[in-house]
DNA sequence: CGCTATTCCGAAAGCGCTTTCGGTGACAAG
DNA sequence: CTTGTCACCGAAAGCGCTTTCGGAATAGCG
């Protein structure tokens, strides 16, 4: 079956290429005799026009890139799917195409992102967790090519990005467990050059200072983003000599490598330890015990992503789409009032359980 | 910062467009003084080409195409970011692009297909869990068109693919389960138009002959991949007058959910119901109890995936890469002797945990 | 030193579409 | 009947690169 190109087409027509293409196009100077004549007739030969030729002559790409996170750690990226489906159902109404760029190290990002955007390939770009100070936002900022982040650099200025607020969520968290009754809450982080990593360690000194708590620094240890990362680091803030009653997690799976880490010790997570988690991933529910944890919100972060991508690509003002979501505490068995303290009676109410 | 173009590139050099391609591209009819003259002023003014006007005039994409699976439901596809990781890998070596495809919906697949490889966009393309009969492989077979699937469909002939073997896995796993003692063993499956459900009952009704027990539809189930799906398929299955001991599920989010249900009946999973999943997902360590697994090898799928394609696409034989995993139990805390039998000693040993 | 082989590069023809520009015929207006 | 005005379509020039082909310059050889 010989591809059946534009030229095959207009031959069997009688017609000029141009008129034949200006048809499928639905110009308004072909008459709706010759344009409906010309359509059945594509569809009766299968004429599916060439991309690459009409990139080319039209100088759009009619494509958008992802820029996946370099980090190794496939745990820490469960979210990828779900962000390229809602990125892909965005652009199905136009029927763009979605390209996934993996650069192979973190130096090479900048790189990768220089020939993508000067290849044609694409004429945007989602880029996910940013640094804290994040080379590709400056670059692209200045080149003017449409992008949009998702999660924020530390400068959150004169670019589009969505993002939920981890500095906002680990401060109600601490909030939380104060108001249970702790006094010392302890903090397991992530290397703050990932800038989620520096705003919800953020949150959490917020959320000590108003409380009238110290910071102390023998109560945060910063971890791998993986479940044995929130073992280790709670193993050592628990092997104190007044461990913290409560852990604040950078994320759900670290939080979840902790209540291995209290199990280990004999004690009982949300009774003798309270582990909050960040993230509301699926599995937090049947975590032993089910982890409390302060959810992202639900709706498709990257259908949005991809809806204002299009926008700013139409030529958009990329300051008016920064959208920031808060995340809402989810309350299940891992929190509960310390030990040591006449139990206070909670300020929420527990997520039900069957 | 106006784009340096191959004219622009030449003129500076004062060498015809031809050549410094040619140059570029390392052909040998181009001298090496001139080559590296060339090379250099292209990396001095930043000279990147054009990749829709190379496509169109070489007629190579220098793309594959991944097309995600359909199913709505996002838990199902964890697997995908790791993947995509591995296919991206394998692209990178030759700076290939990937792209991500999305039918919107299921009737939509054979069609997005078919409009792909004629857009020429891509030059291969890589398909993941394949119905029964899938008609997108019957299409790509009689169009010759370069691919490979992830998974097979009934009849394997004829085509590329890397999957695991669920029916022995199935096989395996009820064997191992006869001899810890049980008699009365359920399965948990999924709807059978997806191959690997019809594969992996297979396994089990397979195990079933092998160990001289009767198939007794009573004690099979067929739910949704979600912990909720197997929770209410055990819960139905437990409630029978002579339940199950023991509990196979088609994958470990079920099996996960299954352990819910069993521990609302207020029984305990591992002792007095025995449940194994399939997978090997990392969450499975943590469940309560840490599950006991069929787990797929760790092999990078995605890498080999993406190797055989590229393979194919240099005109390999796609029947010579057909390549079959085999899972292997790994034994945590999910499963046991039953409750009424004399215990006999496990033949594995169990994973360690801490 | 003349002739044939090389080596290296320039010229030009596409790749399959889009889009501008101009021209033809029809039809209304003067 | 002439002129102007549309509505519609054909011709042709690209889009930015690759690649074939041939020709000029150089080298090799007797």
């Amino acid at each position: 079956m010989p591809r059946v190109g534009l030229k095959d087409l207009a031959k069997h027509l009688g017609l000029a290429e141009g008129t034949v293409s200006r048809a499928m196009n639905n110009y308004p100077d072909i008459s709706l005799a010759t344009r409906d004549k010309v359509q059945k007739a594509a569809a009766a030969l299968g004429y599916k026009p060439n991309n690459t030729a009409r990139r080319l002559a039209t100088g759009r790409a009619e494509a958008v890139a992802y820029m996946m996170p370099t980090s190794r750690s496939a745990i820490s990226t469960p979210f990828v799917s779900e962000l390229l489906q809602g990125l892909g159902d965005a652009l199905a109404k136009r029927a763009w195409d979605l390209l996934v760029v993996q650069p192979q190290t973190a130096e090479d990002e900048l790189d990768t992102l220089r020939k993508l955007v000067a290849s044609g390939k694409v004429s945007g770009v989602v880029l996910s967790r940013p640094a804290k100070t994040d080379n590709r936002i400056e670059y692209l900022k200045a080149s003017g090519f449409p992008f949009i982040v998702h999660g924020r650099a530390k400068d959150a200025r004169g670019y589009a990005w969505y993002d939920v607020d981890g500095q906002a969520a680990f401060a109600d968290a601490l909030d939380h467990l104060a108001a249970l009754g702790h006094r010392r809450i302890g903090f397991i982080g992530a290397p703050s050059y990932q800038n989620f990593a520096q705003d919800r360690f953020e949150g959490y000194k917020a959320g000590l200072a108003n409380n009238d708590f110290a910071f102390d620094p023998e109560l945060v240890s910063i971890a791998e983003l993986t479940d044995e990362g929130g073992e280790r680091a709670a193993s050592d803030l628990l092997a104190a000599d007044v461990p913290p009653t409560a852990l604040l997690c950078v994320n759900d799976v670290q939080a979840i490598g902790a209540l291995a880490a209290i199990r280990a010790k004999g004690w009982v997570p949300g009774e003798d330890v309270s582990v909050i988690g960040y993230d509301g991933v699926w599995m937090g529910r049947h975590a032993n015990p089910p982890l409390t944890t302060m959810a992202q919100p639900q709706s498709h972060s990257g259908r949005q992503l991809g809806d204002m991508l299009l926008s700013i690509i139409d030529g958009g003002d990329p300051t008016s789409f920064q959208v920031l979501r808060r995340a809402e505490l989810v309350r299940r068995k891992s929190d509960g009032p310390p030990r040591a303290v006449i139990s206070t009676i909670p300020t929420t109410s527990r997520e039900r359980v069957k």
